[in-house]
RNA sequence: GGCCGGGUGGCAGAGUGGCCAUGCUGCGGACUGCAAAUCCGCCUACGUCGGUUCGAUUCCGGCCCCGGCCUCCA
């Protein structure tokens, strides 16, 4: 089964041939470090950790490139708000990040490039295009001639009648057509600015993902992803920059996630209903969001409710309880990912398909009599979680999650063991009378109890 | 208004021209001192009106409804 995926250019879904078939290239837009990640923020990061994971078991060789954005004009009025330092705010929320997503599983790329390193080749790149005759200097500004590109629209299936009669913002008089948009503007001296030939000023909004994709994978690759909302304008003038400046074709695959609403609404601020990844790390386990996040197709619209969320901690405690019961049991190396989970994610990242695959491995070890089966059946379902970013914790590790800043009502460890011993002496005692009260007791105050064949266990509800 | 994507059982959510999605919930059985977990089984589906077809949730068309984008946005 070939690799398949819905590439946004023809809007159908595509037999995935690379340029090369011993490296693909894969360049995903990454944050814009002025505040914490949202739960929109992460579905991308999520989506295509699992296409990178794909990528990497198909093909020899993978450059993954996320850019992070920190020259942009929200993080400027965000320090002259806070009275922070630009690169305070940008460190800061960078960091913020990659702890926010490593409790997703999320794998780090391979290059996370920062805009302000590579102001050089933005320069370099409007440099190209002013001598191609693709842009205009005006009045400090510097900007793309959107009709100087004979099929830009192409993406995002616009017009150019459409954009200009869509255009809703105040065309700037330097403009020499509506549509036209900035490549370079200037700076005034309390921003921050980088010299130029056109005087001291800063990159517009779309020339960094230009600069830094070519400068990293070249000028045509592999996949190009981001969220839906990015089709137009971001990623539609990033075909434009790239392909006039360069001439050679830009990314070959677009591939976009759907928006995220929560509990039916779109997550705004207005609406006061953006989520935060890390006040979700605090009311769930990273994994539990991440499954949630994977159960809907990634071109889907999500809708992001506490009950969804609550159902993927169930099903995790599903499959975690199918795991405790083999904890003893050896993982074979080597094992491959499970036919039918690998046809799933390469039938253009079906998720939902995968994870109900998930689900049946997870039977299928509960059903496995033999030690041998049962080995089999764990070591298929690992291989397949990892596949997905899942199942990577040690099961009690999982059943001992607490929500943060519940450590102070939690009951300790020590306390419940022993706690369960009582409750063995009683049962041994035949005093179910007060065996019962003990595990209402634990059940009180959120430590569930199981009675196995291996003994008692226990999980935090 | 323009462009695009949807409408599946109590809920979430895949998929298919004729047979099972899967999970959560609910119900019954096994197991258990009782539970829980697990296993076995069961229930409720494909917006609407036409068309094509031996047969359509699946293909085609009309209609209704919902959502997204239209230079802040993942």
């Amino acid at each position: 089964m070939p690799l398949m995926l819905h590439n946004t250019l023809s809007r159908r879904k595509e037999v995935f041939k690379p340029l090369s078939p011993s490296h693909v290239g894969l360049y995903v837009c990454g944050p814009t470090v002025y505040d914490r990640a949202h739960i929109g923020n992460a579905r991308p990061v999520i989506v295509f950790d699992v296409l990178y994971r794909l990528l990497r078991t198909l093909y020899p060789s993978v450059t993954y490139v996320r850019n992070i954005t920190d020259v942009d004009d929200k993080i400027n009025r965000r320090a002259s708000e806070s009275g922070e330092s630009i690169e305070t705010i940008t460190t800061r929320t960078t960091r913020l990040f990659h702890d926010d997503i490593a409790a997703l599983n999320v794998l780090p790329p391979d290059l996370e490039p920062r805009a302000t390193a590579h102001i050089d080749a933005m320069i370099a790149m409007i440099e190209q295009l002013l001598t191609k005759g693709h842009a205009y200097a005006a009045e400090g500004h510097v900007l793309f001639s959107v009709p100087s590109m004979a099929d830009y629209g192409r993406l995002s299936g616009r017009s150019m009648e459409e954009m200009i009669a869509g255009a809703r913002v105040e065309v700037a008089p330097y403009k020499k057509n509506p549509a036209d948009f900035v490549l370079w503007k200037p700076s005034t001296p309390d921003l921050p600015g980088w010299e130029s030939p056109w005087g001291r000023g800063r990159p517009g909004w779309h020339i960094e993902c230009s600069a830094m994709s070519t400068k990293y994978l070249g000028a045509s690759f592999d996949i190009h992803g981001g969220g839906q909302d990015l089709v137009f304008p971001h990623h539609e003038n990033e075909i434009a920059q790239s392909c006039c400046a360069t001439g050679a074709p830009f990314a070959h695959t677009w591939v976009h996630n759907g928006h995220l609403m929560v509990e039916g609404e779109k997550m705004s601020k207005s609406l006061g209903n953006v989520l935060s990844v890390r006040d979700l790390l605090e009311q769930a386990p990273g994994e539990a969001i991440r499954l949630y996040m994977l159960s809907t197709h990634y071109h889907q619209p999500f809708d992001w409710t506490a009950e969804g969320l609550r159902q993927a901690r169930s099903i995790l405690d599903r499959l975690y309880t199918a795991l405790r019961n083999v904890a003893d049991l050896p993982v074979r190396a080597g094992v491959r990912i499970p036919i039918e989970i690998r046809a799933a994610l390469e039938d253009d990242l079906n998720t939902p398909l995968a994870l109900a695959h998930l689900h049946e491995l997870t039977a299928d070890l509960n059903r496995a009599e033999t030690e041998g089966d049962k080995i089999w059946a764990k070591s298929s379902l690992l291989a397949a979680g990892e596949s997905l970013g899942l199942l990577r914790l040690d099961p009690e590790a999982w059943f001992r999650w607490h929500p943060a800043g519940a450590e102070a009502n939690a009951l300790s460890e020590d306390a419940i063991d022993a706690a369960i011993a009582a409750r063995r002496a009683a049962r041994e005692a035949k005093d179910f009378a007060a065996a019962d009260s003990i595990r209402k007791d634990l059940a009180d105050k959120g430590v569930l109890l199981e009675d196995g064949p291996r003994g008692t266990t226990w999980k935090r509800a």
